[in-house]
RNA sequence: GGGCGUUUAGCUCAGUUGGUUAGAGCAUCUCCCUUACAAGGAGAGGGUCGGGGGUUCGAGUCCCUCAACGCCCA
């Protein structure tokens, strides 16, 4: 069989291939395989909040590629797509989509409809709503823009099976995130402390270490005078936060500081408030920072933390949770005048509180000189606008090597044990885990995500006991501590002395993502599935989420399975801008994918996508786009070229030389393609197909046409070699451009086979060469003798005359070792360059080859 | 400040354990409507491989050093 159309085009075959591969089952996962016949692939989740741009497209289409390179290999090819709609991006696209904030006081309206639906005008005043209508409507919307990002997946053409779709906030996830922290919490993984917390004034919750970000900012160094207790006068201390001053708990200097070294274990008294602290030795202090000596104040950073903790200091801080000075000022504070400058700072926000302060020491004479303006950097939560702030509050944490060395080394090791692609990325994991400094904080004052599943027992004097949480059963998974009943009470004991409460907080997105395996591969729903598919083969991810996404997925694996989760990590580069800048949305000039898409077609973006290096950064590049579209053109051309012969003769013999040297140089090719792509190289397959399928396009059926026609003079038998090897070609070709651009394989494909391409064995080196000669030196004879063709051609065109011209006499001089393959292909050297007559010198080291034009028929 | 990467033609990039005269695509120029394809084809020009030093018979490739750019971390 074989119908390619009169008219071979690309249009529409992205929506008529996509419906077939859906109805035919093309991509579903075989769940009868064992785990020696799976590829696994733990597909990141998108954000839903956010939309999907042109670096998704990129690094998807790789994963894409390797997926289909091994499901035509023989693989059952798990590949899951997720949605990650769970936490903060979402109840802020929430909040500005329909104009409401959650407020957990506030009781459950089963009749609320919300302000707006899209674009609340910008004087609007948000409505507060419960808890249950905001997740309401996080579900609500979340919903509606997956449908958006499935379609665009379904038509870049990526071979997910769809059945296997999971969300992070779906009852199968939070059941699996909750189960997964209760065995952290049973195996004495997860904990709770009530401990200083980076705290995000704005969004009002404590975030991690990984969520961190330095940014530079304006500061300015206050010079102020402490004063020495036993009134030998003042030692000055550089400081960037005078707000933090009734805060200030100890003076610090490295005990390797000549300056400071008399002074440790004296006290001196602070400027405004009076109070007595003591200096001491520590070497974090940084000699050759400001005066060299710092005040500690509880906590005005990360460091203050640490001298907080392994000084043993006492606490008095003065920052609530909303960013304000608190109203009671620290009990340290005794002097009428220390109580008065407190009560000048109490209520105001950091700003404010820093303004006052520096009229209180410039008034008292405590400040020396005026601010002087620095630039250095602040810690940010990543999402966040404002500096973060350091507050105590009890959280959860999950053990991650950050307070343990052993457990630290142990990570690392297990991170030796993935392979990276690309290789070097594993210092990025290594960096990371090493510089870790705490463990990490999962639990979040927030309300779209997976709550924290854990009651406490209240008290008799209604104080909650943290130290014996109640923790539902399995069974019970997933709960809402918020409205579900812990056994043994009812719900009118919650809160009640002798009652129960439940825990408040929800985790951390990350903690539920990190379980994405689990999730999607049917951990505690299909454990016989889960044990086909872990741990998986590939993780493929961007590179700055290492140390998000990456390490803590090998967290919760390396706690609850024992191993590495994957076997591979492959890390996506960034699309660039033209400008090599890192494209952004708020430059405003990004293209959407669709657009593209519609422009030149889901296979041309996808060959600009492929064209990548695994791990490169990469220009985005539509002049690419343009030649994935000729390539495509020419593949529809090339098939319906090849097919016009109708019917072949498969068991014909190949008794054309030129033939037999075609299949041996695909054969190499094919080796390639297949090494490149098991070492997850999809760029390097593509190249290589796409610098033969060219070659074979210009040269070899150039060379082969008039004898496949079967024109007259010609054997009959090299008639039906040249066909067969076409066929075998065209086989092969499509085959091995299958992974890179699915959709017009299909297309050409499908003209001369029934089933997808997409499931049809990667070829093979043996399929191409049965019956063929391998003996020689393939490659030589065919350079030999598309150099003659070349010369023919350059002739032509030197001479200006058109390639149909006819030539009166060729002669080849060559080397004896050219000279037969010459010979033999000279046939169709002479019909491809309508060479009248020719003859073969064997001499010299080169191949020469003198040209004469027949005389032009000129009027 | 620590770590990592990049630097090859006008542009975007290949170049595998060191091995003839360093490649491709795009762009530029010339020519050609040729029965798979003008959304095409044939050809041409274009490079001190970031600088310097070293190892070697031989270096784009290995080593040292400097520089620029980018990323990760502090």
């Amino acid at each position: 069989m074989s119908n390619p159309p009169e008219k071979p085009s690309l249009d529409g075959i992205e929506s008529r291939w996509s419906a077939a591969w859906q109805a035919e089952g093309v991509y579903d996962f075989d769940r009868s395989r064992p785990r020696g016949e799976v590829f696994a692939i733990d597909t990141p989740p998108p954000t839903v909040s956010g939309s999907l741009h042109m670096g998704h497209v990129f690094s998807y289409t790789h994963t894409d590629t390797l997926a289909r390179f091994w499901r035509m290999s023989g693989k059952a090819v798990f590949y899951p797509m997720g949605w990650d709609d769970n936490g903060l991006p979402t109840e802020r696209r929430v909040q500005n989509y329909y104009g409401v904030t959650c407020d957990p006081s506030v009781a459950y309206d089963p009749n609320f409809v919300p302000p707006f639906r899209g674009d609340p005008p910008k004087d609007h005043k948000s409505v507060p709503i419960s808890r249950p209508n905001f997740i309401e409507l996080c579900n609500e919307l979340t919903h509606e823009d997956e449908k958006v990002f499935e379609e665009l997946f379904r038509r870049l053409g990526l071979s997910v099976d769809w059945s296997l779709l999971y969300t992070t906030i779906e009852s199968r996830s939070r059941r699996v995130s909750q189960r997964a922290f209760l065995n952290n919490l049973a195996r004495g993984e997860a904990y709770s402390q009530e401990a200083p917390t980076l705290w995000d004034v704005d969004f009002d919750t404590a975030v991690a270490q990984a969520e961190l970000e330095d940014r530079d900012r304006p500061g300015a160094y206050h010079t102020l005078t402490f004063h020495k207790t036993d009134d030998s006068g003042d030692i000055l201390i550089d400081t960037t936060r005078p707000e933090l001053l009734a805060a200030c708990v100890a003076l610090v200097a490295h005990p390797d500081d000549e300056r400071y070294q008399p002074l440790f274990g004296a006290t001196v008294r602070t400027p405004l408030y009076d109070v007595e602290v003591p200096i001491l030795a520590h070497p974090l202090a940084q000699p050759d920072k400001g005066t060299g000596i710092a005040m500690i104040c509880t906590f005005g950073d990360t460091t203050d933390v640490t001298w907080w903790r392994e000084l043993n200091l006492a606490t008095r801080a003065i920052i609530a949770r909303n960013g304000r000075i608190i109203a009671e000022g620290p009990d340290a504070i005794t002097t009428q005048r220390g109580r008065d400058n407190y009560a000048a700072i109490a209520g105001k926000n950091v700003k404010q509180a820093q303004t006052a302060v520096v009229e209180l020491l410039r008034a008292s004479g405590e400040m020396i000189g005026e601010p002087r303006a620095i630039t250095h950097p602040v810690k940010f939560f990543e999402k966040g606008e404002r500096p973060l702030e350091i507050v105590t509050s009890r959280q959860w944490y999950i053990r991650n090597g950050g307070r343990e060395a052993d457990l630290r080394s142990r990570l690392v090791r297990r991170g030796h044990e993935l392979t990276w692609h690309p290789d070097h990325m594993r210092h990025r994991y290594e960096n990371w885990v090493e510089g870790l400094n705490g463990d990490w904080l999962i639990s979040r004052q927030r309300y779209f995500g997976v709550p924290i599943p854990l009651w406490y027992p209240l008290m008799a004097d209604g104080s909650v006991d943290y130290d014996h949480p109640l923790v539902p059963d399995d069974a019970q998974l997933p709960i809402d501590p918020s409205t579900d009943v812990p056994d043994g009470f009812s719900e009118a004991q919650r809160g009640k002395p002798g009652g129960f409460v439940g825990d408040p907080d929800v985790m951390d997105t990350w903690a539920t993502s990190s379980l994405t395996p689990q999730i999607a591969g049917g951990w505690l729903d299909n454990p016989a599935m889960f044990a086909n598919i872990f741990p998986m083969d590939v993780r493929p991810q961007a590179h700055e989420i290492i140390r998000t996404w990456l390490f803590s997925t090998m967290v919760r694996s390396h706690f609850e399975h024992d191993t590495a989760p994957w076997t591979n990590a492959a890390l996506s580069g960034w699309i660039l801008d033209p400008d090599r800048k890192k494209m952004s949305k708020s430059k405003g000039n990004v293209v959407t994918p669709i657009d593209l898409f519609d422009k030149y077609g889901s296979d041309a973006v996808r060959y600009w996508a492929a064209s990548a290096r695994p791990g490169v950064d990469t220009a985005f590049s539509e002049e690419q786009m343009k030649v994935g579209r000729k390539l495509a053109m020419k593949l529809l051309n090339v098939t319906k070229f090849v097919l016009s012969f109708g019917d072949v003769d498969a068991s014909a013999s190949l008794t054309a030389l030129v033939d037999v040297a075609m299949l041996n140089r695909l054969s190499d090719v094919v080796d390639e393609c297949t090494q490149a792509f098991t070492g997850f190289d999809y760029a390097r397959s593509l190249e290589r197909t796409e610098s033969f399928f060219w070659w074979f396009c210009d040269d070899y059926v150039e060379l082969v046409k008039q004898r496949a026609y079967g024109v007259d003079a010609v054997d009959p038998a090299d008639t039906a070699s040249a066909r067969v090897a076409l066929r075998r070609v065209l086989s092969t070709i499509q085959r091995l451009f299958a992974p890179l651009v699915p959709f017009v394989s299909e297309e050409v494909w499908r003209w001369w086979n029934d089933s997808s391409v997409h499931t049809a064995p990667w070829p093979h080196r043996s399929e191409l060469l049965a019956g063929c000669s391998t003996v020689g030196n393939h490659e030589a004879s065919l350079e030999a003798i598309c150099s003659v063709l070349a010369t023919v051609r350059r002739a032509k065109t030197e001479a200006k005359v058109s390639q149909r011209a006819e030539v009166e006499s060729l002669v080849v001089t060559a080397p004896e070792s050219a000279i037969a393959a010459i010979r033999a292909a000279m046939v169709d050297l002479c019909f491809a360059g309508s060479v009248h007559s020719h003859s073969l010198v064997g001499e010299g080291n080169e191949i020469v080859a003198s040209v004469t034009l027949a005389p032009t028929a000129t009027e």
